[in-house]
Order: structure tokens, then sequence, then C-alpha cells
DNA sequence: CTCTTGACTGAGG
DNA sequence: GCCTCAGCCAAGA
């Protein structure tokens, strides 16, 4: 199974999924793993139908940290709440302490045990 | 093939 | 630091 066979939108899939714990990254880290960085807006129109291919899109924000994509998840804070519930701190829609949090793609080819 | 849309990003005022 | 504009690329009509 080729890399360049699967489809764009697969291949966020399988970022998305690579997402730690308590961690989370931006549309743009994905596009630029992807090796196509210009492509960010592709990233969370792909991930549209994140919830069907069981990937936590809630860990996915823009390059502010702030959860543009709530909008399409059910209620109106069920994606702050999620990240809530894995350590991260979110106020009014923007995840705070963001630089601490969040994790590059790249970091999945490290073994890091901190 | 052309046009529109979009969970983005960077540059400029 | 906030707001606006334009470039970006893939998918759907």
């Amino acid at each position: 199974m080729k890399p360049e066979t699967l489809n764009f939108f697969d291949k966020v899939y399988a970022v998305a999924k690579l997402i730690p714990y308590g961690r989370v990254t931006n549309y743009g880290a994905i596009a630029n793993y992807l090796g196509a960085a210009r492509s960010a807006r592709m990233v969370g129109y792909a991930l549209n139908g994140s919830v069907v291919k069981n990937v936590p899109a809630h860990r996915v924000v823009n390059r502010k940290g702030l959860l543009t994509g709530k909008h399409h998840f059910e209620g109106t804070n069920l994606m702050q709440q999620l990240l809530e519930s894995e350590g991260i701190i979110v106020k009014d829609n923007q995840v705070q302490d963001f630089d601490k949090v969040f994790w590059d793609p790249s970091e999945s080819l490290e073994d890091f045990q901190h």
C-alpha cells in the first residue's frame, strides 16, 4: 500500500489518529507532514468525516489554538469538553498553554518516554 | 472544464 | 494586537 495511493483525506485521518492523549496540533502541521503545507484548509475539510473515521478531530485546532471547528461538533462546547477531559485547558474556544500541549506529527517518529 | 466552498495561514494596514 | 485581504489546494456541483 503505497502512501501515494492514499487519498489526501485518508492521510489526514492517519495523522490525526496519531495525536497522543492530552496533546493537540494544528491544521498546518498536519498538512506540512503530508507534504501539502499549503493545504491546511483541506485538512480541516477532510476532518468533516473524522467522526466516521473514528478520528480525534477535537485535538486538531487552527494555528492560534482556536477551536474553529467546534461548530462542527454536537452542542456548542462539546469539543472544548473533550479537550478538557484530556487535561487540556480551554477557555473561550481557545487552547491555553497551546505551545505546551502542541504536538507535531514529526514527533511521531520519535519515542520520547519522558 | 469552470465555479464555488471551506474546521487555514501569512502579510499588510 | 486586531481586522481585512489575498493566496492556497482539493472536492463537489
